[in-house]
DNA sequence: CGCTCAGTTGATCATTATCAACTTGGGTGG
DNA sequence: CCACCCAAGTTGATAATGATCAACTGAGCG
């Protein structure tokens, strides 16, 4: 594919981003050395995404793997009627990529404006087979990730719609953690209907359920698309189906 | 762990047995050579499970992983209220233990009768560092169950009962296929709960679709738990949401 | 200042769950 | 070898969860 090979973007731009990332612990790069980053770095270009920005659909060649480096974004499935399944959000340290087919399997969208690293397949693929590291790291988080889709689908399949919620704004509260960030309030910048199209419900459940824990005390909405979680007990125990 | 290091069965039992296996080449043991699979097989030991006998259960201790060799298993997740979501039924070929954690994430049940290889953790990851087509292998694996757990959820959160069935069968036909088996009519070892607790379902659920299905003539039910796909068209397109 | 889109709320509907009765079939003991 | 037994499967009646359709509210933005 030509569009590999443009031109860098200015020197200044980019000059050992990688050394400097806030998210290379969490991502594929954490097991690389300083030393070893710079063959990352030659092959990688930054990609910025405005709100709504579609990275790839379903069904492109599969010509890059992505490091989410800033912002959120949602995979999702289609069926031909137009009924959605999202399948993942993804934050600052997620990898794009590990279905290693020739086409994607789903489709990538920016939620908010969101940056990511994108890397050839190709010479990724390379770089693998020089760090043998990288492959073990990749095999890690593919293991994760598949745990984490075991997970959802007892979800999906087995619970209730006040279930499914409590669980969701758990699990965006942990993962926050994990970033670093604030866990508490969350930080919620999907739509209603992402979270009904993730949860496997509609909008409009998916807001009755919110009115609901808002009623209980089990959450409070803040400015700025935040959510306080100020019954962390109850959220747990309808989460896990008691 | 202290059996790991039980006494070998009786040597003609397992002589070279890696090298007719039949599941090899669809398994994580097609990339080694002969003379590579012969460390395999010192640290391999096989497995016998009957009708519903459990391999091990969700939070026990991770320090096997499997090969399916015969039969077929049920692996799944369950809530403190006894709800069950079957989150895949394994084959011969099939391995069991990608994600890497040091407890498992689900329960593993014989639904037939069925013969494994069980090889201890810390060996095999040994090997996999000896050998790293194995690494290799294993990320591949790994790729291809996330992109079939993604698939489950789109399945889990956004189709009806008569196109989860009908996924279903189709998708038993084409692993059947992949075994180099029978794709039609296709085997159904596992129970109408079975199924429903795969699907997300009810029992009498699943059975109205089955006669649905039947008096259509989409399918028809044979002896020994057989079932054979009539109307593949239809089938198809119930199955893609059309 | 109004326009648009996300979100909320209400009324009604539909799919699937639940509860219950009945049938079938495979396996076992007499 | 047959008859019985129990588990699995089927079918029917009713209920409930969440979907659908519709109206309304409110926040962000030109």
């Amino acid at each position: 594919m030509s569009y590999q090979r443009q031109a860098q973007p200015k020197p200044g731009q980019i000059s050992s981003p990688c050394a400097a990332c806030p998210v290379r612990p969490l991502s594929i790069c954490g097991v690389l050395s300083l030393d070893e980053l710079q063959h990352l770095e030659k092959i990688v270009r930054p990609v910025s995404l405005a709100n709504s920005q579609c990275l790839f659909q379903e069904g492109d060649p599969a010509d890059h793997r992505f490091n989410v480096t800033e912002g959120c974004l949602r995979i999702y499935k289609l069926l031909p009627d137009g009924r959605r399944q999202i399948i993942g959000f993804l934050f600052p340290g997620d990898f794009l990529g590990l279905s290693i087919t020739d086409s994607y399997a789903y489709s990538a969208e920016a939620i908010n404006s969101a940056t990511l690293c994108r890397f050839p397949r190709n010479q990724l693929q390379d770089l693998i087979e020089r760090f043998p590291q990288l492959e073990k790291r990749l095999l890690g988080m593919a293991s994760d990730e598949l745990a984490i889709a075991q997970e959802q689908m007892l979800l999906l399949g087995r619970k209730s719609a006040k279930e499914k919620l409590a669980s969701m704004l758990l699990m965006l509260s942990r993962r926050a953690a994990r970033r670093i960030q604030i866990d508490n309030p969350i930080d919620l910048p999907m739509t209603r209907n992402d979270i009904a199209d993730y949860l496997g419900l509609t909008t409009e459940t998916v807001s009755r359920v919110f009115t609901q824990f808002k009623t209980n005390g089990m959450i409070s909405l803040e400015p700025d698309h935040k959510v306080r979680l100020r019954d962390m007990e109850t959220l747990q125990e309808l989460a896990e189906g008691f």
